[in-house]
DNA sequence: TCTGGGTTTTAGATCGTTCTAAGTTGCAGG
DNA sequence: CCTGCAACTTAGAACGATCTAAAACCCAGA
């Protein structure tokens, strides 16, 4: 029923060849003569044959395998990442092995043990909220390629691809400056990351070019149930904040929804703007003003870093920092207070 | 620097056994004395011994590799049920291959072949629409251990983990009937799958059962653009429909928004019911009565059913269905005409 | 016919593991 | 002192590919 899979030395049997030319028809050398390798490549197609690549790589070392890790699925910033990575990789015709870390450096070091043990050419890692600095030397050690995604540690050892934060933050809150309001709050989470690192530089150097006040920073889970609970505590800041600006669209929208549950309207008695501009900013009520940083498009920048360090180890490092948008809707209205 | 990686042979040499007591150490196999055990396992640790999964495979035929196959990485409902698969898989020290076939079988079927190139143990589907019904049995004749889920082709020859669709429309249906709904219209999608047919299965039975009237069905695209755009064709539909029952939540909020955009209120001058529940259902203005279908769960069933069928091929199908659960918000208001 | 060169093909070793079958060791019982 | 058995260990083949180095083939030119 289950037939064993035929092997190169069945192929070659059957052509009348040697393995090691059917070896080199499926390479597609240019060494074999055409009317031998059309006669195995009939066999191929007859027998159905499908490489092992896995043995390939036993000699060769290359398994056209990558690994990606990234810290959750359900924010779809990462899935959008995702998808572009795969894209490309499916396109060079590499495979990817996915995991999840939720954002637990322990949980990451199991990930990555199995990702060797399975012998991945190289990894894209948005690393754990909390990951050591040191990782990024260690897979060095292990002569495990890495480009870094989203997310850094490290003193810039690795390629990276990421988001332009410190630009976006900025731009959302010139235009809420240009709206005319003055006293912005700052609403983050708990866990700390590069890019949450980023946003907080860009948010206190907007607050220094444009004279604003910082209104507070307000921290919450990263979930919209956590933002939309943190809504009361942005509403009781002593410096009554007339703007939000958000640590990402999840929380934004978390936020509007706490907000009209305090029976404020977002958008006309407080201004809220979101980060990342999800699909789901143009769901939710009022539309969202946020900043588009083209998840996938640093997916596909990631992929192709990484594919250009496997083949070129030598290479200088590159950074790719994917520059931010600002999309006006209607949660930015103007001050009204 | 990027030291080559020690082999049972370097642990061996280092810890005065042979090879394959080393091997034995690596698998647990309680043929080995305690006191080798505890010396083979030391020299494993300091020389940082990762076992080549690769290698391992060749010979005993086992990969602890999964492949997983959907059809997009946007919609939420789907990596939702990704997190769940994977979630299982890492429990049982598996490695999760992920593909996009973004609902193209040609392109799945370019995976199945990467997929079984890769070596992976089994395989869990969700099939792209337009896959040939002669699928399952193509891969049970590789001898590609196979669990379908969330959508099916074929005549039930594998295993299955889906979400009871034609429950979930029905107690929509029976929702907004009760309301005081008899006109009520169902906004579907183009593209066929069985999670299609069951959905319309649902609701004509649910129409045939409540004695309400099927006001018509929409088709739109699968994006919440899509269904905006819908909403046009659903305010004039000659059976002037009080309510709409939505393929899933991502149309079900892309009606509401069309809706709006119409100077209609969802919850108010239109009920609108979506379908999957997902996170952003919450989200929405107003927010969304939706059928709860905890795509996680059947995530964690379907990784569950591939172990269980690669532990024994032998054993008979298995179909796990997860119930449907109401989940009452604002969006379905009572009619009002 | 022989030589030399290019083109095409191949035998055999190799990658890191597991499996098979046979080996060693130690010790109790006759 | 041998036998038998349990407990442990191991040599060597195998998995399916690739690589290296060399062989075979073909044909033009002397």
């Amino acid at each position: 029923m289950t037939a064993k899979r035929p092997t190169l030395e069945d192929i070659a049997l059957v052509a009348g060849v040697s393995r090691a030319t059917v070896s080199l028809v499926v390479r597609q050398s240019p060494l074999v003569a055409e009317r031998t390798r059309l006669r195995v490549e009939q066999v191929m197609a007859d027998l159905d044959y499908v490489r092992d690549i896995g043995a390939a790589r036993l000699r060769n070392n290359s398994s056209r395998t990558v690994g990606v890790i990234v810290p959750n699925l359900v924010n779809s910033f990462f899935t959008e990442f995702l998808t572009g990575v795969e894209q490309v990789m499916r396109q060079q015709d590499r495979v990817v092995l996915l995991a999840n870390s939720e954002d637990d450096p322990q949980r990451q070091d199991e990930i990555l043990q199995r990702f060797r043990g399975h012998g991945v050419d190289g990894v894209i890692l948005c690393p754990a909220a909390g990951t050591d600095v040191a990782l990024p030397g260690r897979m060095q050690r292990w002569g495990l390629p890495v480009v870094q995604a989203l997310r850094e540690v490290g003193q810039q050892e690795t390629d990276y691809a990421g988001a332009d934060y410190i630009a976006g933050v900025g731009m959302a809150l010139r235009h809420l400056v240009g709206l005319g309001h003055r006293r912005i709050a700052f609403l983050s989470v708990r866990a700390m990351t590069s890019a949450k690192a980023e946003r907080l530089k860009g948010f206190s150097r907007g607050i220094a070019e444009t004279g604003a006040l910082d209104a507070g920073i307000v921290e919450a889970d990263l979930t919209w149930e956590g933002a939309a609970h943190a809504a009361n505590a942005v509403l009781s800041l002593p410096s009554r904040p007339t703007a939000v600006l958000c640590f990402n669209d999840v929380l934004a929208a978390g936020l509007m929804l706490g907000l009209r549950r305090a029976d404020r309207q977002p958008g006309r008695d407080m201004a809220v703007v979101g980060l990342d501009d999800l699909p789901l900013a143009e769901l939710t009520y009022p539309p969202m003003t946020s900043v588009a940083m083209c998840p996938a498009r640093i997916g596909t920048e990631a992929a192709r870093m990484l594919a250009r360090r496997l083949a070129s180890p030598a290479l200088p490092l590159e950074r790719f920092i994917q520059p931010a948008r600002l999309i006006k809707r209607e949660s930015s209205g103007p001050r009204m207070d």
